[in-house]
This record gives structure tokens, sequence and C-alpha cells, in this order.
DNA sequence: GCGTCCATGTAAATGGTTACATGATTAT
DNA sequence: ATAATCATGTAACCATTTACATGGACGC
């Protein structure tokens, strides 16, 4: 499934700009589980037009470059369904930050925990957006998959904050730096909430 | 951080060949937040190889092919820790399942059942994966990244399990309400101490 | 006999990211 | 001034996936 296919989809939501289609993927319903660019989104968007997949109307704006608006065909929502009706490949997830932990024996303690800080205040800011009342979507498909991401996104959270000792030698196993950030300063562990 | 970097990562925890290194981010404890396969694999070994962060041992074995068992030299040590101590790009997840399950008011019932009976399988087998004894790992940046990939699987299966009837309406429908307050309300029963 | 596991590798094709190119408006 | 937001698009580059190529051993 590529860029096209989750174009028609956010069309399927509404008519859209190439640059509205980017924020549903930074900032939508989108966001937690795919991604895409200006890159990909713009070549994908003269591609549907030229299969006649979508219609594009050209609006001009005050104070504002112009926008072109994308509009779904009957064409377009037929191909949308028939490929939403083909096997889904399976997940794929990356995470550089975890790989890091893994490896946090081999990492100075300033850089793990600044990625350990990093990676928590992003889904904190996951969980905060996705607990937002604005952000709420309708049918009950989008209120599933809504919850899932936000589910992993607290479990995430929860974990974290509770294990958070297992990663930095609170317990057993102590190690020089572990004494003086066990004893006094959390090096910030309770930053404030999400916002970033 | 490209497969070179993960397969010197793999090469951290003890010699392997091209073969093994697949099999760890297959299996092994990398699965749950990374993947690789053989075509860029072989071509990274190789310019390891070139580069002096590896030595390649030839071994010869009996009713099985040739070998080619890969070591980390002191440089390719240093050169992954200083990969390491890179700023981590962003997580990056896709779902082609959860993409569907979004349109699911597009999809044939039967076929977005077997999306989600599949996601579910997928997931409830990670989680069977990850708890088996065999699976624990040494160290507890290992145990933690293990735990944090256990609690984010487990997570998906318990919320797709109590969520079943916001995606099928089937019979006792769940209230909507249940779906926002689904991550509030009830968490006691999920908050999984896996690194233990 | 057939499929699967072991084992290595190459080449073409796909597809996406990054950098470039442009440019007005608004907020700091 | 300077940065950010809005807005579109191209081209070079990069990485990965997929398909191909080879081949013995082992279980069914």
């Amino acid at each position: 499934m590529d860029v096209k296919t989750l174009c028609l989809g956010v069309l399927v939501l509404g008519d859209a700009s190439g640059y509205e289609i980017k924020k549903h993927f930074e900032e939508g319903p989108f966001s937690h589980f795919h991604a895409a660019g200006f890159g990909s989104i713009y070549p994908a968007l003269g591609t549907l037009l030229a299969d006649g997949l979508v219609t594009c109307t050209e609006m001009a704006q005050e104070g504002r470059p112009d926008k072109k608006v994308y509009s779904l065909t009957e064409a377009g929502r037929r191909a949308f369904r028939r490929e939403l009706h083909k096997a889904p490949s399976p997940d794929s997830y990356r995470s550089e930050a975890i790989f890091m932990m893994f490896f946090g024996d081999l990492l100075d303690p300033d850089h793990l925990g600044e990625v350990y800080q990093r990676h928590l205040a992003v889904h904190r800011a996951k969980v905060d957006c996705l607990s937002d009342p604005d952000c709420t979507v309708a049918g009950r498909d989008r209120k599933f998959v809504h919850g899932l991401g936000l589910a992993v996104s607290r479990a995430i959270v929860d974990y974290m904050e509770n294990s958070r000792g297992v990663l930095f030698g609170a317990g057993d196993v102590v190690d020089e730096d572990a004494v003086d950030e066990g004893g006094g300063g959390e090096r910030g562990a309770e930053t404030p909430r999400a916002a970033e």
C-alpha cells in the first residue's frame, strides 16, 4: 500500500489540499499508524489526478498562496475500496530510541537519560493529543482505532514510568552513575507533562 | 540509522552469520522494534567487512552449507557506540491492518473480520513469544526493552478483546463512552510488570 | 517427489526522504 | 530582522524490498 492509497483514504474523510493531507498524517487520526511527506504526497496526487481517481479545484485565497483542493471521484472511491480488500502487509515498527535503550549499557548515562526522556515525552504528548476532546472522530471504526492508539500510548507511558528503575539501576545492580543519581536529583524525571 | 548499524548491534550480542542475524530480527529481542531482510543484510555485512568494522571466518559445516561467521572488531565496536550517541530519529509505525480497520465501514464484513482476527492473532503470538521464559534476556536495559514490547503487545490484545463490540456492532453493542473511557476507567487489570 | 530449513549472494525495481526552488504573509 | 505558517512542486539520492540464482540435507 503506497502513499496514493493513503491519500485516497484522507480524501474519503473530506476534500483536502496536499498541504492539508500532510497535516492529517502529522496530527490527525492517521498520525499514529502512518506517515508521509511532501515529496511523496504531491507526486501521488499528480498520479491520482492523471488516473482520474481525484479531481482538482484551484482556489484563490486572500493573504495566502493558492490552494489546490482535491476531491475523490467515483472511480477513486471504487479504487480505494478495492485496495482496502487486499490482504494487509504486516505491521512495521522501527524505533531507534528503543534500539538505543536496548544498548543502554554502552551509552553515556546522560545520553541514555535524554533518549528515555524524549521517548516518554513523545508518547505523553500523544496521549494528551488523543485524549483531547477536539480529537474525537465519528463512526465506530474510527473510534475503535482511536481508542487503540490511545491504549498503546498509555501502555508505553505507564510502563516507562513504572519501570524507570529497571533502566536506571535504582535496584540491585548499582553502578557508579546510579549512586549520585539515586540519592538526590531525579535528572528531571518528573518533567512537565507533555507539551512539546 | 541503517542496516549496517543494526547488524553491528546484533554482533555486540555475539558472533553471527548473515542468516543468523536475520533470525535475530525475526524472532529475537529485536523483533518488536526493527526488521531487515537478506537483501539488505548481506550487502551491509560486505560493506562492514570492507570498512574493517567486522571480521569474517568461513566455517565448514557437516551436512550444511558453509557459514560465514562475522565478529566485531574494536573499530566496529567504537563505530557502533558513536552511532548510538547520535540523536535517534523519530519512531515510525505503519500498519495497513489498522488503516483498513479505520475504514471498516467501507469493508466487506468478512474481510474486516479477517483483518481484525489476524491482527489480534499476530499480537497474541507476540505476547506468547515474549512471555516465554526462553526469551528472557540478560541485562537491565534488555529487560526494560523486553518488558516494553510485552506491555505494548498486551495492551493491544487487551484493547482489541475488550472493544471488539465497538468495531462489530454485534448484539450487545458496547456503549460508545466505553471507548473514550476504556483507557481512563479500568486500567488496573493491565499493568504488566513484565520485566521481572 | 515435495516442501522446508540451512546458507549466500546479486540485480532490478520500487518507493520514499532530503534538498532544492519559490514566494507571500504574519507574528516575534 | 527572523522565523514560522501557508502553499506547491521537482530531482537527485538513498535504502529497502523483491525476484532471481544456486544447492545440499532432511522429513513426510
